[in-house]
DNA sequence: GAGCTGACATAGT
DNA sequence: GACTATGCCAGCT
């Protein structure tokens, strides 16, 4: 179903608008929220191939380690971490600080 | 058309 | 507790 497909998308987009400023989320966590347990990557490839990469908080979505592994993708590559700070958000060494209290988990909040 | 790589996660050793 | 191996799906070579 392609629908199913751009469901999902659109749920990742809405997912991340959602995440509060100075709060972060993993692809993992999402991916769980969608159901897709297993391809987090899919989330990944959601936020590339999102046409309003711009226009969503993609910063706030991290690796379950903390990493802020997409950065490259970014427009450039301190952007990422520049945008956290700017919210608030502790980065250091491409990771953040105190990730486990900063992790908003939608199953969670959301729900 | 087939194979490899890539914004990760989970399970097993 | 840490590291290695495998699974997921889509896009690119």
């Amino acid at each position: 179903m392609k629908a199913e497909k751009e469901n999902f998308f659109q749920n990742v987009y809405e997912v991340v608008k959602l995440i509060p400023e100075g709060r972060v989320t993993s692809y993992g966590a999402i991916a769980a929220y969608l159901g897709t347990k297993g391809s987090a990557r899919m989330v990944g490839w959601a936020l590339i191939s999102s046409q309003p990469f711009a226009a969503i908080p993609a910063h706030r979505v991290v690796n379950r380690n903390g990493q802020l592994t997409g950065k490259q993708h970014f427009e450039h590559p301190d952007a990422m971490q520049e945008r956290l700070e700017q919210e608030g958000v502790q980065v250091q060494n491409d990771q953040v600080v105190d990730f486990k209290k900063r992790f908003w988990d939608p199953a969670t909040e959301l729900l």
